[in-house]
DNA sequence: CTGTTCATGTAAGAAGTTACATGATTTG
DNA sequence: CAAATCATGTAACTTCTTACATGAACAG
């Protein structure tokens, strides 16, 4: 083998991951992934083109997937499928030992932390604002992306459908905080 | 007033006004401001030195705070005021009608939704691995930060041990769905 | 008198975003 | 046939982090 064929090695993040686990459900262009995280991943991590284009060519040149060409008619298209050490890698990620803590960054819940600087009634109004929020995410999960996740578990996939479940539930949790905490400002 | 009173205009971001909030809860200084966000902000809105300082200087510089010198012994500090217009633009943020929908960033939930590439032992595994890392922040935010949030609130800023508890409360709720999970892989 | 905390700041780099650029195909 | 979608990629920029650099004060 000559050069052409040498392998980089390269620093796996989670986004690498998001790449390779799509590629283990069955989405093979990058294009693909960009939508299939558009309509499933969006709430925990979302991605963006200029994001997976240029990691599934650094997966490529380190072999951990391996692209060909999958022309659509006149359309050029790059096919990517895993390689062994690519679902090597991310069975490893997955049996990783140690969670890194969990830390969300959320402008909303930072405005909460500062609602004293308000009076009653702005108080009140950004807990609904907060709460609306909430009860609009756990609609979307349950209205468009639960359905699809459940469409895939029949023999497929089942913890897409988890995942969805999880969120929409830990939103309908929020969102019934968030109503006790407005009609207590109530009083 | 000439050249050297000359406001900068700046873009300000959520960023920006976790340093506005903090300076209205009393913090006055950068070293200080930092500390106060490892204790209390740090599960929804981490932070640095590298980003509060410059920050500080270019609120400043904008108008929006006011440093004066505020030496402690041969060690030099800055404290940092709010002005008129730093009040005003913390109020209008607080106040702004339209939430940024919620999207938080976790690696622990991407790998939930790519487990299905695990044995069933595994998958169990992760799982209890997700559930003790929300049982984990629970016990941090109930133990540490609540305490520090609710002695604040005689007649300070109750809005921070009102985010504790939510906090606390929503990852208790993920626990119990995580164990409930954990269950169900059993059979 | 040593290690930790207080205190401020810069430099370099990582990670991700929006906007730009291009062109084929499909749908209404 | 026009607009939307499929498809790939780059450039410029934003935001944030870790590491570096420096030094005074305090605690055991």
């Amino acid at each position: 083998m000559g050069p052409a064929n040498s392998i980089e090695p390269m620093k796996l993040r989670p986004s690498s991951f998001l790449i390779l686990g799509m590629l283990r459900l069955g989405v093979s262009s990058g294009y693909a992934i960009k939508k299939a995280t558009d309509i499933t991943t969006r709430f925990f991590w979302p991605t963006s083109l200029a994001a997976v284009y240029p990691e599934l060519a650094k997966l490529d040149r380190s072999g951990l997937v391996k692209r060909r060409d999958d022309p659509h008619g006149g359309r050029s298209r790059s096919a990517y499928e895993m390689t062994r050490q690519g679902r090597a890698a991310l069975v490893k990620w997955l049996r990783s030992p140690h969670e890194v803590p969990l830390q969300f960054r959320d402008e909303g819940v930072l405005k909460l932390y500062f609602a004293d600087a308000l009076s009653q009634r702005d108080q009140q109004a950004l807990v609904r604002r907060l709460r609306s929020r909430a009860r609009d995410t756990e609609a979307q999960l349950r209205a468009e992306i639960l359905p699809l996740a459940e469409a895939l578990a029949g023999d497929g996939p089942q913890y897409p459908a988890i995942v969805a479940r999880l969120g929409a539930d830990t939103y309908a949790f929020v969102q019934e905080w968030l109503a006790r905490l407005e009609k207590e400002l109530d009083t």
